[in-house]
DNA sequence: CTTGACCCTGTAGTAAGGTACGGACCCTAC
DNA sequence: GTAGGGTCCGTACCTTACTACAGGGTCAAG
């Protein structure tokens, strides 16, 4: 069986050398077995795995996220349905955060529109709005 | 005139005592001055000027920026169209956010209606999609 | 046999925005 | 006069996901 260096792995997996020993640190790869001087020797389902995890941030999951689905994935006990409510759970925080960008986008846009844009900022509709006292 | 102390200023200003001496250090509140124990004794106007501060950031303004702001209200140069034009900013990198987390949502969304949540994990089209070669 | 690219470990630093702690004063009320 | 809060300072710690050293050892080419 053929394996590979840790720079092999990083530039398949389109990572740096140092991510790839932090995720073992983190125990999101398994420590590979090494050669006699030390080096690690990867077997090439590590790209993937890599992959995986890389995928999983770009859709919003974060690493510890990202190792407990890896560890439902061996789990035999583990059920399609799981990783689905798992994508499910996430859809919703997703959610929750695009609901708050757009509470603060449409407060700010009702500030803005409330300045004219010119003269000085002792009138600004903006500065006075954060200024205001409490009222809940 | 009467001054406050940091525990009332951290009360009506609805934040922590260590918020305030963090705030103080990072320049966004003036040092102010002290008994001659050493206790800090502050004008009733930190108490806006933190409240300021917690209003731009419910506004999605990082500290750096919320000073920036600071600065900018307090030069005379400063006109409320600069004011303005930092607003429609933050509005912009909040849609810019907002679009992102959109993305995320759709992929995953996709992901999850392609399974049928039963069986087991072997099978999952959201853990196979997260396997996939490359493909750009 | 030397050069350069690679690999090893361990530690420390980054951003952001605080929070917590220890040990020492201070202030007010009973 | 003492108990309880409050405040002081400095430093360390938290989270997340890396990134950057320093100071070594290893490997392959020429």
């Amino acid at each position: 069986m053929e394996t590979l260096t840790i720079g092999k792995v990083a530039r398949l997996a389109q990572v740096g050398v140092e991510t790839i020993r932090f995720y073992e640190r983190e125990g999101l790869v398994a420590k590979p077995p090494r050669t006699p001087s030390g080096y690690r020797q990867y077997p090439k389902e590590t790209v993937s795995r890599i992959r995986f995890i890389r995928r999983a941030k770009e859709l919003g999951f974060s690493l510890k996220e990202i190792k407990e689905l890896l560890a439902l994935r061996v789990d035999p006990e583990t059920t399609c349905g799981d990783i689905r409510r798992r994508a499910q759970a996430k859809i919703q925080s997703i959610e929750e955060k695009i609901a708050a960008l757009e509470k603060m986008k449409k407060a700010l846009e009702k500030l803005a529109a409330r300045c004219r844009g010119k003269g000085p900022t002792s009138q600004c509709p903006i500065l006075e709005a954060l200024e205001e006292e409490e009222s809940p």
